[in-house]
DNA sequence: TTAAATGCTGACCGTTCGGTCAGGATGTTT
DNA sequence: AAACATCCTGACCGAACGGTCAGCATTTAA
């Protein structure tokens, strides 16, 4: 009555295939699903036996790949920094503002598109008024921001664009692609969709691009005839 | 042993007053409270033995008001929902874009300051799959986006403004807005500020509006010589 | 073949969850 | 002052929570 399972063939192992290669699926199957319940509950309302069913694996095993729900929750946290941080890694003075400013919100409009959880993740975070990522916000991710907002100053002063704040441009932009991941469900639900298809995004990312570049009096390098 | 509290003066209710003054009060108190916990944690994050902490009362007379956390969480989501539908009620084709459309930004700008944890409990319950919200978004919401949608349209058509789509044109307002809310703790930890004055909020409204009008190419009626 | 190391999980722990309810406190009516 | 209706809450309930751990299964080393 205490043990009723078979001897063998049980959990996710299957057959003996050598090495860490069901180690590394399950971690990876542990680590999608607990992005999932995150993102759609937050921290305290998501469960470790949520995410475990999800991963199709007892809740001890997850416990046993990752330490504790808290730790698990930090790592995706950090993964999520990590292809943040890969965003728009280097640009310059020198860069022609449309440009540079198409390319931003194209790749953030592509990072919320190919990891939609990690985005809701990283909303809920902030949502829930940033317990864990207080740090980053005040050091990095401030940096990042000031790095930028330094070399849009330096456009509107050359006459490429508009003496507009560029923080608050930074927002903006932010704010317009991260809506499409965090506000899915609204999107879906006044559109009449049932999900964003790659023509939906580039439509949006094309809307997106022309307004703002306009809404700034963005001019392309090309345009202007002296430096 | 059982019951070791004073027989008098215990409650909220303190010393005896008339009619309903200490139900009202202990109501609003509770919808607060109830609003904070929900909106940093989530629906199931957030528990009632916290509500009625923040609330000042104990756990069973939340629930004696309010009858089940259900119906509590749904109830602020309908206040929610009222208070968003008041928003920009009555506009037609003949008023002047550029005015509607600063109101519009204005008055949503106003809705995420005045109410900013009724804000981030919309965010939080669209952030979740939109459980409770569903009909809402697929019915009145849809139908006040397609009206407004409409009369974007057709302001396009009379030259008033870009013909840019008018759905993706009212998420990107939404977003904007929206953004300095739900994402507030982001905005605070990177400006380095304690908190958004007026000021502040009347400068980003002011950089919203010139950006948004100027990049759908909106002209006041006004500028435009003829009908 | 055996011993040690590692992988894995059922059973269990103390705590907290949403919700119920008996019954005392209070307010109103007679 | 007695009867009644309403307000309120401490004590309790079963369920679910995050986390621990003994102990079996499997792989690796000797």
């Amino acid at each position: 009555m205490t043990q009723g399972s078979a001897p063998t063939e049980r959990g996710a192992r299957e057959q003996g295939e050598a090495n860490g290669v069901t180690r590394r699926r399950n971690e990876r199957e542990i680590l999608a699903a607990a992005e999932r319940v995150f993102a759609r509950h937050g921290y305290r309302g998501a469960s470790l036996q949520a995410i475990a069913e999800q991963a199709g694996l007892p809740k001890s095993n997850v416990l046993y790949y990752m330490g504790s729900k808290r730790g698990l929750y930090v790592r995706l946290l950090e993964r999520m920094m990590e292809r943040w941080n890969a965003l728009l890694d280097d640009i310059s003075v020198e860069d022609d503002p449309a440009e540079v400013l198409e390319a931003f919100i194209r790749s953030k409009m592509q990072l919320s598109r190919r990891h939609p959880e990690g985005s809701r993740l990283f909303a809920a975070e902030i949502l829930g008024g940033a317990p864990f990522l207080q740090e980053y916000l005040r050091g990095e991710l401030r940096d990042w921001v000031e790095a930028r907002a330094r070399i849009l100053e330096q456009w509107a002063e050359r006459g490429l664009m508009d003496p507009v704040d560029p923080v608050w441009l930074i927002f903006l932009i932010w704010s317009a692609t991260q809506h499409y991941a965090d506000f899915e469900a609204q999107v879906l639900g006044i559109t009449g969709r049932n999900e964003l298809s790659d023509k939906d995004v580039e439509e949006i990312t094309t809307f997106l691009t022309r307004v703002i570049l306009k809404g700034c009096g963005v001019r392309s390098r090309a345009d202007t005839p002296a430096g």
